[in-house]
DNA sequence: CCACAAAACATCAACGAATGCAAACTTTCA
DNA sequence: TGAAAGTTTGCATTCGTTGATGTTTTGTGG
């Protein structure tokens, strides 16, 4: 369902010539940028010479991405659509600790696995938290998707749940998984460890840190 | 060149001409930087603003900060030895939600009151939370911090708390308290009202999100 | 007090990211 | 087909950042 989702929001309004090169030349400068910075390095590659590997002007870069650091996290908003979704559509009288859980599962499902291969994702991640300039621009991302979500919640849990709370449902939940995974990639852990921590951190976190010591 | 930054850092027993004179250019920098900040925007004012209004040469900004955003983060080093601190000095026996509640309330307690006056403290948040580079930088400070917090927990609890654990702990705690400040803000309250909530959202986070709804 | 080494600073030059602008070009559609 | 709308491009410019190199200032031993 979720392929269906991204088909929808990059194929459904596209009859024309126009979108459809749009499309190719977007594509080619995320694949572009994503070769060279694998092979060279975030900083040692310019922006000419991505905008060179996608045969296009360096100018016209300015017209796909708004920065440099913006080629690696064209998807990310994608990803925001998705929780909103899982948010809106859920059930009933879903209790909100197990609204969340699903959200935190959903997210880290699909964290390994996007539309790219899974080497381009790998390296993407790596990319990600290595390089300072990108780390904090997906931070930002993260954050003030974060705030998007808290309101979200809210709104679906109207009257029972304040902004407060919230916010602190899911800035908790956010924070620790986020930390957790870096931690654990950091001391060697592979990618699946990783995910398997931040599931854990989780519930930690929904079950209290009063249960810790 | 690491080292030359962090040596201009306050020091209580300085003896040469050399070392008051750095000191003193050092805070004419940071003043300059936020007079104009205030004055005319982050954006509009010029590193070369900065340094004639402090008069030094533009290039020896950058022997002072590492870039235009760390003149107004220059104090965030000291804040993480304050908590660290904290870590280590902690009662023999106090339980683990007892210690990080008391980092939460020390921290937030620090947050409003810095050295510089209170009207030079206000447009540096609110410069933080509104320009996205400085939002950007300050995120990803206070993310590599809550790492070496985590570490410290793990030392300090060692055998009795796992990195998962420790990295949860901190990661909850502090993703929490960040949205929900920015929450608060956002919707009109108070610095002290602000501070407030994230209290609240410091109790929630260790009571547990299963408390909720 | 003076010379010498080291540190701090300034000057100059260069590179890359980002933006504005207007000309040239392509697609659309009446 | 031809005008309108949208896209690409080259050019100029601004700004942050870094490196190389020379000059001033400061601390120290003779």
């Amino acid at each position: 369902m979720d392929e269906k989702l991204k088909c929808v929001q990059y194929s459904s309004a596209m009859a024309g010539i126009r979108e459809r090169k749009k499309q190719r030349t977007h594509q080619a400068l995320v694949e572009a940028a994503l070769r060279l910075f694998a092979e060279k390095g975030y900083e040692e590659t310019t922006l000419a010479e991505i905008a060179a590997e996608a045969d296009v002007s360096t100018r016209t870069f300015f017209s796909y991405f708004a920065s440099k650091e913006d080629v690696l996290l064209h998807d990310i908003d994608s990803r925001l659509e998705r929780t909103l979704a899982l948010v809106a559509g859920r059930g009933p009288d879903e209790a909100l600790p197990d609204l969340l859980m699903r959200i935190v599962r959903d997210a880290l499902a699909h964290m390994a696995a996007d539309d790219s291969g899974a080497e381009a994702t790998r390296t993407r991640i790596r990319l990600m938290t290595t390089v300072p300039a990108l780390q904090a621009r997906a931070l930002r991302l993260l954050f003030s998707n974060q705030l998007r979500i808290a309101r979200a919640l809210q709104e679906s849990y109207h009257g029972r749940l304040s902004l407060v709370e919230a916010a602190a449902a899911v800035g908790a939940l956010a924070g620790a998984a986020k930390l957790v995974i870096v931690a654990s990639v950091e001391r060697g852990d592979s990618m699946e460890q990783a995910v398997e921590a931040a599931l854990q951190a989780a519930e930690i976190t929904v079950r209290g840190l009063g249960s810790l010591t």
